[in-house]
DNA sequence: GTGAATTAGTTGTTGATGCAACCAATATTA
DNA sequence: TAATATTGGTTGCATCAACAACTAATTCAC
């Protein structure tokens, strides 16, 4: 007959798991950029990488972000339009992008970093010191590891 | 002027990382359950549910799985036009749905549990056993803090 | 019991995502 | 140097997710 051989318990599911934990702490940082910024991950994601590594091509930051590169390029396209960001050509190869930070952008930027901290350290605030660097080592290796998978 | 105060370290901002990571690891998954057996993890996820506890409603995956309620009511459409689950309408509250895996279902759900569990066996292999059971049990902890943070 | 409120589920709409096709600039090879 | 391949980035299109508005069944308040 058909019966189910062996139940598969979703709670217990690391993919799973891990998936609705991420999802859960995302969507409340979302919300708070959202509604001061009015900016998405994905777009607070690119200027982060901008502020810490300025003149960046597209391309260079795709590769820090795992943004999609179609997803990126509609991206920087909302923030050139709101002013945010800043782009240029390179002269020695005209088809790669020079992306900084507008003055503007800068001040965003100075407004939403304490504000990512906070929430980092409030969701850490579960954790004693050990356990969030036992948590962080954890996350990191199985990040490197999941390259690997398939 | 407008210079940039504190830079926001992306690589080793957790929230980042766990989102990075946790697609990382439910894209591989998605990827396979989608090539094999031609079903997105939104779907799997009903099933996974109904697997062990069929005779739920909409309204019940919806709790457990944290499936909005018209992704869900889309995903049950499919499903059931797919012959994987079946619906009934319960006699007392005729609101109420009542799913339960067909025939096919269970056969289906029989396959993709021991791939999800040698997923997870794979991806986990990059820890000790007492290894696991921290990162499992920090999860865990992470998960149920995160409620009430905001 | 009638009307308001709640609950279960569906549908409309809008915006985000992801793949593939595409264009233009540069690099490679003959 | 002409033909081809590769690279950086954009656009088209099909799909998916999220929110709100809606319908129908049930419950609550009076």
């Amino acid at each position: 007959m058909s019966e189910i051989d062996n139940p598969l318990n979703l709670d217990s599911f690391l993919p799973y798991r891990l998936s609705v934990t991420s999802n859960k702490i995302s969507g409340i940082i979302a919300d708070t950029y959202k509604d001061k910024f009015a900016i998405s991950i994905t777009e607070w994601r690119i200027m982060a990488v901008l502020g810490s590594n300025p003149g960046s091509s597209a391309d260079e930051v795709s590769a820090k972000t795992q943004i999609e590169k179609s997803i990126l390029s509609r991206a920087i396209s909302k923030l050139l339009q709101r002013n945010l960001i800043e782009r240029e050509f390179d002269e020695e190869d005209r088809r790669r992008s020079i992306l900084t930070l507008s003055k503007t952008g800068i001040a965003v930027y100075n407004e939403i970093v304490p504000i990512s901290y906070d929430y980092e350290k409030r969701f850490l605030a579960c954790f004693s010191d050990e356990e969030q660097r036992q948590f962080r080592h954890l996350l990191d290796r199985l990040d490197q590891h999941a390259d690997k998978v398939d």
